[in-house]
RNA sequence: AGCGGGGUAGGGCAGCCAGGAGUGCCCGUCGGGCUCAUAACCCGAAGGUCGGAGGUUCAAAUCCUCUCCCCGCUACCA
């Protein structure tokens, strides 16, 4: 029995498996079964989508380390995400309308449109400085989300979803901007002392209240549409106190989004924000990764990613997406906000050139239990450098590789790596780790197998050992550090490629983190050190 | 006031939601080993009544109640 391959003229070979044209033995057979199913696998994860964004940032000043935050954040979650195989879109941008950014227009002597064309380059160049690989930086500005944010606003008003209302507050006419009660000094507007008004103007309302049971039943139902869990408490608690109709436009506002059906309206900066994440993908080739999996924001801005958001997306009949992630503020080395009066703000882009962008990342990264607040401080990032960076990690790669020059002429041997030290590596953990948005642990994970691996160089000390067994001992480091280099990819790319290039191998996957896939007699060069010490 | 977070060795943290000998990590201190390596690496030791008081339990850092400190948030402002 056989079957008869058409079309390979000269056979064909497929995951290493070479089949010959014409009729198939019952083996060949097996492993052509064996390969479907292969294939099968792969294929669906390469179908898988996944669409992550930041916020998009408020470009009314300079960007701070708390932005710097967030794209790391999500970088490392977008690159793990493509290191599984998934086909992955990975958006920030800028948050361009509104007063705030019309006042520091008007106070620079620039049109708003000019001011944040030349802010925005600031948060451009922010990306590219700390390694983030965005798909899409997008900016509200633009024609196709502008687009989109009307659509959207009249779609909800034909369904009878916003109505023209009157909203009331207090307003300093030299500001042209309406305050809070708790805003006011004794009644006076905070930037120019004069007396607030308390008026009204025409706006138009957004029918949220509509929407609190909704909401409510779609937080409460799926568990990780807030994370992490602590967060989705608390905002069903606050959704189940009740939900307000919005105020949606503002006439006093001429900065942004104009109302399609009224221009003396501009959309409210929320209404037209919180669109991005849509418009973003709503465009062919990318309306596959809607609805998305993950936004990562700050902690300061659930409220307006769930109740709002969900409102809005539930009322236009469109999916909402399946987590928002929340993570927590940078705080000063004693805990406390990092303050521009204080002075106490870290310039990340400072940063990043005086100890390496891989040395911040994995910083923040390992130091934040993301989630939560974490203190910055240069000690301690110095620290980490030292210790784990550069002694750790550094070192191991370093004395790895030396002794490849020293003792196998530069090239891998042939070997296979040590069985004890494999079962160091808990990929499972990892992987379970980074699957619950617990990238701190998965680091330290990580980490415990570089650990492992300084051990097993101590406990074997290839020094004193000859011919094979020192050849044994040796490929089983360089496999595990070409491991290693994989594992790091997502939170350190560059130190990954840099050790890939020491051992002149290619960008791995996931499916990679196997042992004993480096290749015997392929060349070893010593590289420059990853990690310098500071002092 | 309400809501939330935190109080764990000299310092900084994890562990708590799904209770199981104070278990772990980093820095620091002390002692030892190694010499391939970025004066790096490895092993060991000292050091804690897990803020306090009750309670539940065979068993509490972990669950419940009360209490004392510290820090945020209170939205329709960006």
């Amino acid at each position: 029995m056989g079957i008869l391959i058409w079309g390979f003229p000269k056979g064909f070979e497929m995951a290493g498996q070479k089949f010959q044209l014409g009729y198939l033995d019952f083996q060949e057979v097996l492993k052509l079964c064996s390969l479907y199913v292969i294939i099968k696998e792969n294929l669906s994860e390469f179908m898988k989508t996944f669409y992550i964004t930041t916020a998009i940032d408020y470009p009314s000043s300079k960007p701070h380390l708390g932005h710097a935050y967030e794209k790391i954040c999500a970088d490392a979650l977008a690159r793990w995400h493509r290191l599984l195989g998934e086909q992955v879109f990975f958006q920030t941008g800028t948050d361009e309308h509104g007063t705030k950014i019309q006042r520091k227009a008007k106070e620079a002597g620039k049109d708003p449109q000019n001011f944040v064309d030349e802010m925005v380059v600031y948060f451009e160049e922010l990306c590219k400085k700390l390694d983030i690989s965005n798909d899409k930086f997008i900016r509200t500005t633009s024609k196709e989300h502008v687009k989109v944010a009307q659509e959207i606003f009249k779609k909800l008003h034909d369904k009878g979803d916003i109505y023209l209302g009157e909203y009331s507050g207090w307003y300093c006419a030299d500001c042209e901007t309406f305050y809070t009660e708790k805003d006011l000094v004794d009644g006076n507007c905070p930037t120019h002392g004069k007396k607030a008004d308390w008026i009204k103007e025409e706006s138009y309302f957004f029918k949220m209240s509509s929407y609190q049971k909704q909401v409510l039943e779609h937080l409460e139902k799926n568990k990780e549409s807030v994370l992490p869990s602590g967060r989705r408490k608390e905002i069903v608690n606050r959704v189940k106190q009740g939900l307000n109709d919005l105020s949606v436009s503002r006439v006093n506002v001429n900065w942004g989004v104009p109302v399609p059906i009224n221009p003396k309206h501009t959309q409210y900066v929320w209404m037209d924000a919180l669109l991005n994440y849509y418009s973003g993908v709503k465009e062919k080739d990318l309306e596959k990764f809607w609805p998305a999996n993950v936004h990562v924001i700050g902690k300061d801005i659930l409220w307006h990613h769930t109740a709002i958001w969900y409102s809005i997306l539930i009322a236009a009949g469109i999916k909402l997406p399946k987590t928002v992630f929340a993570h927590g503020f940078i705080n000063t080395e004693a805990g406390d906000k990092m303050s521009k009066s204080k002075g106490t703000v870290i310039d990340p882009i400072e940063i990043a050139s005086g100890y390496g962008v891989d040395a911040i990342r994995y910083f923040l990264l390992r130091e934040v239990p993301f989630g939560q607040d974490g203190n910055f401080s240069i000690e301690a990032l110095k620290t980490r450098i030292n210790n784990e960076l550069a002694n750790e990690l550094g070192n191991l790669v370093n004395r790895t590789i030396v002794m490849l020059e020293k003792y196998c002429g530069g090239k891998i041997p042939k070997g296979e790596t040590d069985s004890a030290l494999q079962k160091q590596l808990k990929l499972d953990k990892i992987k379970d780790r980074m699957e619950k948005l617990e990238m701190h642990f998965a680091l330290a994970e990580i980490f415990a197998f570089i650990s492992a691996c300084n051990k097993f160089i101590n406990d074997k000390a290839p020094w004193k050992l000859e011919g094979k067994e020192r050849e044994k001992v040796l490929y089983s480091l360089a496999d595990s550090i070409r491991v290693i280099s994989i594992l790091i990819a997502p939170f350190m790319p560059g130190t990954s490629k840099k050790i890939n290039s020491q051992l002149s191998i290619k960008d791995g996957k996931l499916a990679d983190c196997k042992f004993n896939l480096l290749k015997s007699e392929t060349k070893v060069e010593r590289g420059e050190i990853l990690f310098k010490k500071t002092e």
